[in-house]
DNA sequence: AGGCCGAGTTGTACGTTGTAAAACTACGCA
DNA sequence: TGCGTAGTTTTACAACGTACAACTCGGCCT
């Protein structure tokens, strides 16, 4: 524990170390449980021991969320293939957010022009380039699977702070309580959503948008 | 002001009051800055009497949401304009909550199951019933679109607490700082994006949506 | 070997938050 | 006239992020 070290012993602490401890405490218990004290007692450390490493909370958190960016390579693709390629890519990205369900209200709320993030979308436009679209286009066509991607995410997780200590998650669910009789069509399509798998809603959106992007000119 | 009315004196406060003023402060600056003190000053009143007109802040959080989702009615359409009737909705929408940025982080994280959101989700369920939809399809895209709008207005808005003091908003301007040798066509997708107005983003991703929704069957 | 400097840690403190509990005032109704 | 109750203030508490200062030690310099 923290009390038992003497005032300015070391305790080992490290950047990635205090990160991990986040995220998995943040995964386990919610986003509120996420304080630099719980942090610090989860590290046997005092809380503002933490401040040696990240100049703020703040940092700690953008550093989790570029954790997560960075967590798989982004694919490559060509000019035949790109919407196999957005396809994968897509799917890729928010099953990592999946995994962090309570990390997505934080992807959320930072801007993401960290490093990992624009490195990810560069190589992106490159692929995407190959394949004949300009920049603009490309971007716009990435700006709109990563929204697709993040708000799927935050639905299926039911975002905000709470531990969602019990009940089953996912969207489908949230709308089960509808009451049938002031709207019968809502309580419908909730129960013949309820009979599909979790993604099925995402690949509908997201087989909608690729069909819908235009082949490049 | 507060201090200035004996203990039990009546301040007049209604719900209502209280609501409007909220997403006034909250319009005017922040997020952050919408605490039951500041509420409460602002309204001349102690933040405790605020608790008698709403059982918690949450609660107060939720009527705000509720008050964005029932701001104007959503259009209704039939069998041979179901994807104008769906643009219409769209845009609306997103202009509701443009002209409430600081309130979009609310919306997202609230899972907006209060009396009329779900109003509006039946009666778009019912419009979309007339065009040929079942529910459960005709649910899903109404989701897609729900996303995207809550995405582009986060984008657009610079989601977070923030009082965004100074600077223009747009997600362009986000992205304007990139640099552009380590990443050029980032840059250059930006400095394009730069000229169209700030919804050409949002254009991109409804029409590609729309065009690939399916006809019903 | 001796000294010391700075990285890392703890202790303490301040201001702010949401809100529980209780005291109080004044109005409406019996 | 009296009383209940709706509405407000007062006070209080626990938790938050973090500024600041005290402290302890490992490693470098001479």
């Amino acid at each position: 524990m923290a009390a038992s070290r003497r005032r300015g012993q070391h305790a080992g602490l490290t950047g990635p170390a205090i990160l991990d401890t986040a995220v998995a405490l943040a995964d386990r218990e919610g986003l509120a449980a996420l304080s630099m004290r719980r942090l610090g007692t989860e590290l046997g450390v005092e809380a503002m021991a933490l401040y040696h490493h990240f100049p703020n909370k703040d940092a700690l958190l953008d550093a989790m969320v570029e954790a997560l960016a960075t967590a798989s390579p982004v694919p490559r693709f060509g000019r035949t293939d790109w919407r196999d390629g957005l396809r994968d890519y897509t799917r890729t990205r928010l099953d990592i957010l999946a995994a962090h369900p309570n990390l997505v209200p934080l992807v959320l709320s930072r801007p993401a022009t960290t490093e990992g993030t624009l490195r990810m979308m560069e190589d992106l436009l490159d692929s995407l380039g190959t394949a004949g679209f300009p920049p603009r286009r490309a971007l716009d066509m990435v700006y709109a699977l990563n929204g697709l991607i993040v708000v799927h995410a935050a639905l299926g997780a039911g975002v905000g702070d709470a531990p969602a200590p019990h009940g089953e998650p996912g969207q489908t669910s949230r709308l089960a309580a509808v009451p049938a009789e002031a709207y019968p069509l809502l309580a419908e399509a909730a129960r013949a959503s309820a009979r599909r798998g979790p993604t099925a809603r995402f690949e509908f959106a997201l087989a909608a948008l690729l069909t819908g992007f235009p082949d490049p000119a």
